[in-house]
DNA sequence: CGGTACATTGAAGGGGCTCAATCCACGTGG
DNA sequence: CCACGTGGATTGAGCCCCTTCAATGTACCG
């Protein structure tokens, strides 16, 4: 655990949340400050393990890493990926054993908040908590539009709207430009959140490379026809960018109204 | 809308919250009388409309509703059902305009939470706000199962996991026995959850008959073997009925710690 | 330079879909 | 009280998208 440092001036989460919400400079300093005692986890070691119990959530402050479920015979299915910014562990701190494993796919940092903090947030600044809560409205709906893919997508329309939202998403925390993003997942990672096998998601991808739609070059995606791959994957990115302050804390009023 | 009215000594609500998590009386009092202002909505009208704007959640007290993604060339995706006692209108309220319709599969008796309501219940009450809070996570539970049952799971499993999921939360509202429950939907509703064509859906639950592990008779769902069952789906339910108390609100503490 | 991880491509097979017909239960109106 | 209409359940035939299995190619790294 490394010590708080002044060296975070910025986070992804602190990018992505002052574009979505009027944030003060007090608040603003405050969640960097939630975010200041951070901690390093390798790649392809276990940020949180299956069954054990925690007392925190994680801010994702670099790198990627999945939830996922593995089945008996060893068929996988990744539940999510999360990116800088993200928060990790959500469900698992209500349960008293996580359900599910989180793991880092490159090297991560992280930013654990204990619940203590965040209570403490939630009664002081609900303005600030109603930002965090849409994380998690979000987060939602990243698995309703997942559930559409793997459910009633082709395996082309299913990649590109998969990737219109990875696009997006790295848009928003500042690590994509207008039509290219990174690719954190090998092929065999994308089958298994896609519900694809690996060969059929190698021929899914030369077939979007062959439409003149998407490139993968040197671990960089690059879109090459946003409009076209939106249409093709019923691609709106509303869910992933429109926030709304609800009435109550939008005048920051929240604490001063009565049940 | 209807009146506060003292008929309501019970909702499915508190039936599983009491379950899971240790309430006083006066939070007993309190949660009920947040569900006392009802609203009937009739067997297929919307109670959340696409697009439309919202500053509540609501409870559901009675009947079933789901919440479902349509593509343009009408494949749909059933996002999640509502039983009695579940909250519904979680990310909508987070959004300028709801993401996805939410329709009433039966007469459905909702109870309207406003926004204003909820943020003081989490500023006073952090004890029954986290217990709130569990159900969330028990949804999202709930979206990863799904999203095993349609990515991973055969047919069979995946039908054979859904009905225990329903059984089990049935049975923690207090509406089905040790092995049976009433069949909210039909088995094209059952298809659009599962992501299976109606005629498929109709062979798996002959094999499963044939089986001898499950019959469906007059809207009823009678598990045969729970064991063999669950086996066969790899269902595990402490995603729906295993709750901690966060330790800084076991304690009741939560107001008084200092960030 | 071998080794490992990942990408690519082909061939064959299967689980589930589509299309289509039939059946059944139930409510409604004549 | 029965005829009919309608929503839902059931079953069959043929097909296709995607899987499995298998082989090969390729880049990077110690």
């Amino acid at each position: 655990m490394n010590p708080p440092s002044a060296s975070w001036i910025d986070t992804p989460l602190t990018r992505k949340l002052v574009q979505l919400v009027d944030l003060s400079p007090d608040e603003v300093t405050l969640l960097q400050g939630l975010q200041s005692m951070t901690r390093l986890v390798r790649r392809n070691r276990e940020i949180v393990t299956q069954g054990r119990r925690y007392d925190a959530l994680f801010v994702m402050i670099e790198g990627i890493s999945i939830r996922y479920r593995i089945l008996r015979d060893g068929r996988r299915q990744i539940l999510n990926i999360a990116l800088p910014g993200d928060f990790i562990g959500f469900p698992a701190c209500f349960f008293d054993r996580a359900l599910y494993p989180i793991s880092a796919l490159t090297d991560v940092v992280v930013a654990p908040i204990s619940f203590t903090v965040l209570i403490n947030l939630f009664e002081r600044h609900p303005h600030l908590a109603a930002a965090i809560f849409w994380s998690f409205s979000s987060e939602a709906a990243i698995y309703s539009e997942r559930l559409t893919d793997i459910g009633r997508r082709t395996a082309l329309e299913r990649v590109a709207h998969f990737l219109l939202e990875l696009l997006t998403r790295f848009q928003l925390i500042g690590l994509a430009d207008e039509c290219s993003f990174p690719m954190p997942l090998t092929q065999e990672l994308l089958g298994d959140a896609l519900s694809l096998s690996l060969p059929h998601v190698n021929r899914t991808l030369r077939q979007l490379r062959e439409d003149g739609l998407v490139s993968i070059e040197a671990h960089q995606v690059f879109i090459k026809d946003v409009e076209a791959l939106s249409a093709l994957g019923d691609f709106e990115k509303s869910y992933l960018s429109r926030f709304r302050m609800p009435d109550p804390l939008a005048a920051g009023i929240g604490r001063a109204v009565s049940l």
